[in-house]
DNA sequence: TCGCTACATGCCTTGACAGGTATATGCCTG
DNA sequence: CAGGCATATACCTGTCAAGGCATGTAGCGA
């Protein structure tokens, strides 16, 4: 979970990310596209790889990374948990709070 | 999105916003909770309020903090253009792949 | 008004990480 | 097998962010 965050966390990681969602690519793709280096795409995509969030498979000598969805599936079970803060009733929060303040103020009496 | 995965991708900053998913805390309890130097947690609720991943509310002279949801809920709806990389169907990406290397193959006779 | 409580901020040090450049490695073609 | 591609790795450097500690500040109660 963290460590998905972590390698998210990165601008170009993150568009390296999106960019593979349109399809698995060859490291030169992304370099041409996103106009980096390529030694820190490289790199990138290794933090990526480490973090289980692509995948790699030899084609010549060509190196074709692909999205894994595990660690996208567990972010996105990672924020269900927070559904709710959004979808109404979460103000029962500003309820609590409201409380906490009503007891102050009584107390005080 | 991205200020939000930075913010979400330092441990502590998680299991703070882990924490106030139980609801709103002064930040006395984040320290006690989580066992943490008290300046440490303000810091980082800096930066979680510098995200707008949570809000502040003044208690006498307590800081009672609680989540924001829009931060989530962004981060939900850019998931969810990749709840498809695992809700069937995303094996065209291998097809994709397949099709490149058969490609391959045939320029090669 | 004084002292306490709850919290924020400042300063310093350290470690991690990203970029740049050069170089290694593996594969493929002529 | 020599040379060229595509990619990975090594090394160096600068930056930035997190922790530790000391101190500032605002609200409250006696």
């Amino acid at each position: 979970m963290n460590g998905t965050l972590t390698a998210l966390a990165e601008p170009n990681r993150l568009q390296i990310v999106e960019l593979l969602l349109t399809g698995p690519r060859p490291v030169g793709d992304i370099v041409d596209k996103l106009g980096l280096n390529q030694p820190q795409v490289s790199k990138h995509l290794r933090v990526l790889s480490d973090a289980g969030l692509v995948e790699v498979r030899p084609l010549a000598q060509q190196r074709i990374y692909s999205l894994r969805p595990e660690p996208f599936k567990e972010l996105d079970d990672w924020l269900r948990t927070y559904r709710r803060l959004w979808e109404r009733r979460y103000d029962r929060f500003d309820e609590v709070l409201q409380e906490l303040q009503e007891k102050e103020k009584e107390n005080r009496i």
